[in-house]
DNA sequence: TGTACATCAGTGAACGCGCGTTCACTGATGTAC
DNA sequence: TGTACATCAGTGAACGCGCGTTCACTGATGTAC
């Protein structure tokens, strides 16, 4: 076993200047990008791997040295979307502490997060009733680890910090629910500004409406 | 132009007594019930006139005699699956009046009519963002009509009556945003009681909450 | 009632097309020594 | 540094298959008179 690379070897010296795994890393970001354009329109179960390819500009045998089939793509692509979330998540999380109103802000970064990652937005909410059985259960997966997170994070908040971690877990699931809707409904408004503003103006009064609920539900008997 | 019928033309006779159209009709259902099925498995996009046609016991050219395509079959079925969800929200309206708990009855509704329309509950989750755009649209028309109608009812609640008609929608959006929710979680939950019973606890808390908030809503600067 | 004609749900052959997958291959990139 | 060999991303031909759609048709059902 000796060094691993000699001196002489230069990996990675080809005429475009990246090396073999680099190269191979691009096309697999290219067989990405193009299958989530492409499932806009149908769904995943509607992306063949010979219009991949033929996007691409790979012949559709070579698609094979990245992906065993559309289905494990889609799990590729959902761990894609759900990279983007969690920075949007940690966007909400860090939020410029000037803004005193949390739902305004929270509400503000989302609006801006499903307009840049649109695509990511429309492969979940698709794919997450419609996607084969694996594709499915990921995004559920995720979206269960995200209703988790926010159940610990309202824990430190004054109100519901003496509730039952069951009633947390509650009402983190009702939140993650209608920021989902809201997400939903900010691509059905298809970038149309007056019909997201209009999302937004009523995302922020019924987590308002939550909110008030929500402190105001162990005075109760 | 003479009588519609002549006393011997017996029309609807044939062996097994029914008319031509009478048959007709029964086909379309047979191809409806069958384009449902089909789409549990890979939703609408996956379905193929000749699988319907196959299942239904027809030759695949016959299907024409009663839709110009698949997607207007899907039309057909959103009619179909809102006949039976306008029922359920009869059924709520209509609630026993010894439940005096206008929430639990209603939650137990919606677990009842979801096990017992699961195919339609299903369809229109799939389709309301993977189906063709038509499809879409009149999944997302039937749910603005249902939250118009929830609207009105709320309107004529003691606490929110003196409500802003805006105001109104909101709380109806936020209310149709969660039973959408919670239906889908019903179906994940897939039949197995012990996960319906607690999608249905978790349902009654939320509504609950937003019960709370709502109330509190107007007495709030 | 009987007859002649119209309707039309369903038939069956045929078409061209895009699909996923197989296989043996090429040739640039990378490694061992 | 130079040479001989290994790796492997991408190639290209070929396959069998199910697809939507066309067309001319059949024969039971229904209607006019």
């Amino acid at each position: 076993m000796g060094p691993v690379s000699s001196p002489s070897a230069r990996p990675g010296a080809a005429a475009d200047g990246l090396s073999r795994v680099e190269r191979k890393e691009l096309t697999r970001q290219s067989i990405l990008a193009a299958a989530l354009r492409l499932a806009e329109t149908g769904g995943l179960s509607a992306v063949s791997l010979r219009q991949v390819a033929k996007d691409v500009g790979i012949v559709p045998t070579a698609f094979y040295r990245h992906f065993d089939s559309i289905e494990e793509l889609g799990l590729a692509l959902v761990d894609e979307a759900f990279v983007s979330l969690r920075a949007m998540l940690r966007d909400v999380r860090s939020a410029d502490p000037t803004f005193k109103d949390i739902i305004d802000s929270s509400v503000r970064v989302l609006t801006e997060h499903v307009r840049a990652q649109r695509g990511h937005f429309l492969f979940i909410a698709r794919e997450r009733f419609a996607g084969p059985a694996a594709v499915r259960a990921a995004i559920r997966h995720e979206i269960e680890l995200c209703e988790r997170e926010l159940a610990t994070d309202l824990a430190r908040l004054p109100g519901p910090d003496a509730w039952a971690s069951e009633d947390l877990y509650v009402l983190a699931n009702l939140i993650v629910g209608a920021v989902v809707s809201t997400a939903e409904e900010l691509l059905v408004a298809e970038g149309r500004r007056s019909a997201e503003d209009a999302v937004a103006d009523r995302a922020r009064t019924q987590l308002r409406m939550m909110l008030v609920g929500a402190l105001n539900w162990r005075s109760r008997p």
